[in-house]
DNA sequence: ATAATACCCAGGAAATTGATAGGGATTAAA
DNA sequence: TTTAATCCCTATCAATTTCCTGGGTATTAT
């Protein structure tokens, strides 16, 4: 049960931007010379965020990328959610389980679920790139 | 981020040998039979258990597999720990990060990998196969 | 205009996982 | 002691997912 990469260096990505947040839209090529990845899957990345409107980002030169909220007002939950896709730990959590009720483990990876979302719920953007 | 099938389909087989805890062993083929896995998939799945001293069997004719402690003495987290070959959720976690000190995120998966053992740890097979 | 930038889409390499297969070793029962 | 049931080991393959690269287009400041 590992987290992607996409959420590891995505996170990064939202780490970097809330450190410059105030000032402006940072470049691609900025950000990934930051966070040592290539600015092709950077963007990948960097587009998932926007289409669940965690960033926007302005185009032509001197765009870029910036948080569309401060970053007190961004949880790790919401970034990670989006970039895996969901935190669904199991399929039958995702609606299409037919024998919930008579499942022995059902309840093990629901409670799962909920432990993992209010962990990564409790987490701000802020805090992270505050130190504690 | 999910589970593998190792983890959600051998908890099912440490429910099954938890239902007939001291009926003495179940065999190979009975267990398949009820948690729908083929024998040989199912068969990889208990050596890791047994390996990891949570199951034990007895070999020759009416063999079969047991559970090495009663049900309220195991826990999930132990179970899924052994089938999933640890529950880290990055490397980094496994010792081998250079800049935990430098990391921004590195605070975040510490945090959650220890929210999720302790969930995990909190669950015995006892009281899965028994309802709540 | 030109250069810098975000955007879009396709595809392929690499790793992981899921599952199958065969044969061997061990033991209990007949 | 034979026989059959069972666990044990290891290799391999197919499928899936993940990771990453590349080429081309649209937009904007200068």
């Amino acid at each position: 049960m590992k987290l992607s990469s996409k959420g590891r260096y995505g996170l990064k990505a939202m780490c970097e931007l809330a450190k410059h947040y105030g000032e402006g839209a940072l470049s691609l090529p900025y950000i990934a010379g930051e966070t040592f990845l290539s600015e092709k899957y950077l963007e990948q990345l960097l587009s998932v965020l926007k289409k669940d409107n965690l960033i926007d980002a302005t185009r032509g030169a001197s765009g870029g990328y910036f948080l569309k909220r401060p970053p007190e007002e961004i949880n790790v939950g919401e970034i990670l959610r989006s970039l895996e896709n969901g935190l669904e730990i199991v399929d039958c959590l995702s609606g299409d389980c037919s024998n919930k009720s008579t499942c022995h483990t059902y309840g093990v990876w629901a409670k799962l679920y909920r432990e993992i979302n209010k962990c990564l719920d409790g987490i701000s953007l802020k805090e992270l790139v505050e130190g504690e």
